[in-house]
DNA sequence: TGATATGTTATCTT
DNA sequence: CAAGATAACATATC
C-alpha cells in the first residue's frame, strides 16, 4: 500500500510534469473524497509538488496546498491530453487498471492545461483536502521523516523504544513517532535487522537499534530506487499508469509458508495490532 | 459466505 | 488523563 516510498516516488514525477501548470477545472465526482471549495484553486499555476510522512503537497501560487492521502487504495494517474494511447495496460485487468480513464474509481479529475490528474479510489478511505498549512492534516503530530538520517538519529530511536514495551512493529509503524513506515516496510525492515516484530520494544539492545534504524533507512531508500511496492492485488501505480518494482524484492511480506531467503525455515505470519506480521523465527530473535 | 487486506482515527478499556 | 487495544471505514477477492 502507499507507504514513503510509494508516495515520494508519486511525488517526485508530479512535481516534473505539474510544476508551472494551471488548473483549469476541477471535477468532484465523490464529494465524500474532496473536502474545500474547488473555486479556490481553479486557474491557480503549480508551484511545486512536496511530501510529509504519506501524504502529497501540490503547492499553488495562491498559497494554498491540495493535501492528497491515499490511505490504501488511492492512485494519482496524470494522462497528457494528447496522450489518446493508453499505456501500461495490465494484461489481466484487475480493479486497479488504468486503462481506460476516468473508471469506476475515479472519484476525483483536475484538469490542468496540458492534461488530466485522476485520483481514483477504490475503497475510498482515500482523501484530498485543500488546506493553508500541513497542521490542517495533522502535520505537526508526526514524527521524523524515517529517511531523514539526522532527524532520525540512533538516539531518538533508542529514546521512543525505552519508553514503551509495545511490539517493536506496532512503534515503528506509528506515525506520530517515525513517519513514513506502513505494514510492507515495517516487515522487511524488521527482518533485514534480525529482529522479531513482536519483541517488547524497551528489550531492544543498542546494537539491535542501531541495525533497526539502519535497515528501516537503507530498506526505504531502496524501495525508492525501486519505484515502489505493487504486489499482486495492489492498487499502487506510478503516475503513469506503471508498477512499481519492488515486490520483486520482498523477503518476507505476504511469503507465509515459503522458504526463508536466509535459512532453511519457512516464513511464518502472525497477526500483531490487527495487521498481517510475517517473519522468519530462525533469522529474527 | 465470511474471512481477509490495509492507514488512520474514533472510541472503548485499562 | 494517558496509554494501549480494538473497531470502524469500503469493497473486491478467494
Amino acid at each position: 500500500m502507499p507507504e514513503l516510498p510509494e508516495v515520494e516516488t508519486i511525488k517526485r514525477q508530479l512535481d516534473v510534469v505539474l510544476k508551472g501548470l494551471r488548473i483549469e477545472r476541477v471535477k468532484v465526482i465523490n464529494p465524500k473524497c474532496f473536502q474545500g471549495d474547488q473555486k479556490q484553486i481553479e486557474g491557480q499555476k503549480v508551484k511545486k509538488v512536496s511530501r510529509r510522512a504519506k501524504i502529497t503537497f501540490i503547492e499553488l501560487e495562491n498559497g494554498l496546498y491540495l493535501a492528497i492521502h491515499l490511505k490504501l487504495t488511492g492512485q494519482l494517474i496524470f494522462r497528457k491530453k494528447e496522450e489518446k494511447e493508453q499505456k501500461f495496460c495490465d494484461q489481466k485487468e484487475g480493479p486497479f487498471a488504468v486503462c481506460e480513464l476516468p473508471n469506476k474509481f475515479t472519484r476525483v479529475i483536475i484538469r490542468f492545461d496540458k492534461g488530466n490528474l485522476f485520483y481514483n479510489d477504490l475503497r475510498m478511505f482515500g482523501w484530498i483536502k485543500i488546506v493553508k498549512s500541513l497542521e490542517e492534516v495533522g502535520g505537526e503530530k508526526l514524527g521524523p521523516e524515517a529517511i531523514d538520517e539526522k532527524e532520525f538519529s540512533f538516539d531518538y530511536l533508542k529514546k521512543v523504544l525505552a519508553k514503551t514495551s509495545r511490539p517493536v512493529k506496532i512503534i515503528i509503524m506509528d506515525q506520530q513517532k517515525i513517519a513514513g513506515i506502513g505494514n510492507i516496510y515495517a516487515n522487511e525492515a524488521l527482518f533485514k535487522a534480525g529482529i522479531l516484530p513482536s519483541r517488547s520494544s524497551s528489550s531492544l539492545k543498542g546494537l539491535e537499534i542501531k541495525k533497526l534504524r539502519e535497515s528501516i533507512i537503507s530498506v526505504l531508500k531502496e524501495a525508492i530506487e525501486k519505484k515502489g511496492t505493487s504486489d499482486k492485488d495492489e492498487a499502487f501505480r506510478q503516475i503513469t499508469g506503471e508498477k512499481g518494482s519492488f515486490q520483486n524484492c520482498l523477503m518476507v511480506y505476504g511469503k507465509a509458508g515459503e522458504d526463508c531467503p536466509g535459512c532453511k525455515g519457512k516464513i511464518k505470519r502472525i497477526s500483531l495490532g490487527g495487521r498481517g506480521t510475517f517473519f522468519c523465527e530462525e533469522c529474527q530473535n
